[in-house]
DNA sequence: AATGAATGAGAGTTCATTCAT
DNA sequence: TATGAATGAACTCTCATTCAT
């Protein structure tokens, strides 16, 4: 995909690293101070360029948030893909969603941090971040009812659960504690929690 | 419990009546607008009293944020307590207890909306908020265990995996779709979910 | 009239005191620097007062800028009708209020400086100013020839006419020689042309 | 006379080339969105050029600002004198120039609209534009009382009289009104006025 | 207990100008 | 001769907070 400045010219490559700073700036500026506090200058600062520069690529402060939130969510929906992909069952292939997932949380905070301001800052971006994070759990699900390794169960329902779960458990276990990973109990509890989720029949 | 002020002296009982129409004044703003555009002369003027009568009963914005964080955690919390004491076992207390909860998300909309801003605004009320909440969901599932009606699991992380469930069906079934209610599929599915997790042993 | 706050509250006496300072001091920047080079910062400097303070009386620099031509306006009439109330014959009259006019000139450089640049600055204001000053001189002229002391002339024609000498000469003789008055033979002469321009029949 | 870049070299014709359409571009530009909203950008991609380029020709946005004026004025007065060198007599010639002016004005409606941003922008242009403007007056008053076709009158301020009155009758009737020519009435009427303001004797 | 005028730091944004290509 | 990315000073405007009344 060929990248565009905020008047929508197509940049040179000298362009897309400048942006690409931007864009990496940002991620930690929000993820540190949130949304208001981050401040334009902030942002370039940390990006190195100047505070005109910023708006060659973006036209606003929301439309950088935007972006950095379509950006998080591309990469942490790839990521639990890559991830599950390597389960041999439906059960494994969660988990191993499930552990990317938390893995990604504490690489990147601001995912956290920042989706849940969307609220006011960027409705749009919050509905686009969970609909696009459903999806992938509503699909896994399918086929594994298809493969007759789930129950008769409502995937939509069972997709937002299961992300809640993921959100909560992992804000309270990685982000609070500041690990890489869940402790042990807890992975067990939640390995126990998938399974009779997914309530293999029979 | 004697209210006060901000310079910490009590309140009359024209003072109580102040302070609780700021407090309602600041949770109807807060919803609509959320914290950062939510100022203090919205706030007084919804209030119906003058900007300078704030400082009075609160030393800050943020003062009065943390004690609606506060006043809404208690009244959710005691909405879901009434509401599960009518169950008789513990899954149809528990299922009465989520009931009572979108419930109140329904009608309260300020909870879910000034919570996902609490992050950067008051983290310790953050905490303080999923702390209290996740204590009632282990007070319950501690004493089903005891009571042989759930199996061997570790409350903990199974009060945080079921407020994360009812977080995001909420925020996806109340919150986006304005219902007062859940819709009939959604509680069928969350009731199975529930049941599984609770796990009753045999 | 019961001057106005930003947002339509009625002002104290305080209130007043505050807004007339700004005011004049608008009229001095604008007519130092002219519009785009006034800054809010150097007005409220000016007057005295913090910079928010301008946006208790003022919603925009346009608005006070609009105001001010307003005042100029009403001020610059009330001069020349003072004056040529004074003059025996319609000639004497009518001089007497270009003199009025060029007294005003020289003190209020303001009025000139600024309305050039409503042009782009507020269109309306540039209307109103002109459409103001040139009903005078219609009046005016209308009573001369209905007294029977100016001939069958376009009175509005005649007026613009009239405006336009009174604009350039000022503008000439006052403001680029910074003089309070005009030299002895561009009286004479305007005396002339305005004489010949009311053509007294016969 | 060889055209020259900003940094003084002398332009090829290509080099021309680009510098006229700058120019063109500017008084298009300037016209439109006046002096502080036309943004150099704003010309360069009017003229189909590099926002470099533009410092090729100028060193400013001021120096095209008066260029422009320059350009603007040599063209006003060249059209105001090929048509009164139409008339026979020095009254019919001062209409046929006050005529070119009134045309000129509706086809570049960029010499009002510049001229009167230039009290701030440019003050030494605005001196310029109407010191050369009335030179052309008073010349031919003079000529006129040398011929005897007009009276013993002050040509300068006669000129700058007359310069006005062309000034406010044109904003009024040809800027206002969006017209290529003065209405009959208006013409009439201003004809009555340079008559007895050029007072032939006898 | 209540008021609201006053404050000023700091926000987002624009744009004339420079300069490496 | 031409380009356009980069700059940063300066702008208008907002708002939490203070304080004299």
């Amino acid at each position: 995909m060929t990248l565009k400045g905020a008047d929508g010219r197509i940049l040179s490559s000298k362009g897309e690293r400048t942006r690409g700073r931007l864009i990496e700036a940002a991620e930690q500026v929000f993820a540190d101070l949130g949304y208001h506090d981050a401040s334009i200058v902030k942002i370039t600062e940390a990006a190195g360029v100047g505070q005109g520069t910023f708006y060659l690529y973006f036209s606003s402060k929301k439309e950088i948030f935007d972006e950095l939130v379509r950006d998080l969510n591309r990469r942490v929906r790839h990521a639990m893909k890559e991830a599950s992909a390597q389960g041999g069952t439906r059960l494994e292939a969660e988990l191993l969603g499930f552990a990317a997932y938390f893995r990604f949380t504490s690489e990147h905070t601001a995912l956290y941090r920042i989706i849940r301001q969307a609220e006011f800052v960027s409705p749009e971006m919050l509905h686009y971040h969970y609909d696009r994070l459903s999806e992938g759990y509503v699909e896994a699900l399918q086929e594994a009812t298809a493969a007759g390794e789930a129950g008769a169960i409502d995937p939509e329902v069972t997709a937002w659960a299961l992300m809640g779960m993921g959100e909560l458990i992992g804000m309270r276990w990685i982000l609070w504690n500041e690990q890489r990973e869940l402790p042990r109990r807890v992975v067990n509890e939640l390995e126990r929690i998938v399974r009779c989720v997914l309530e293999p029949p029979g």
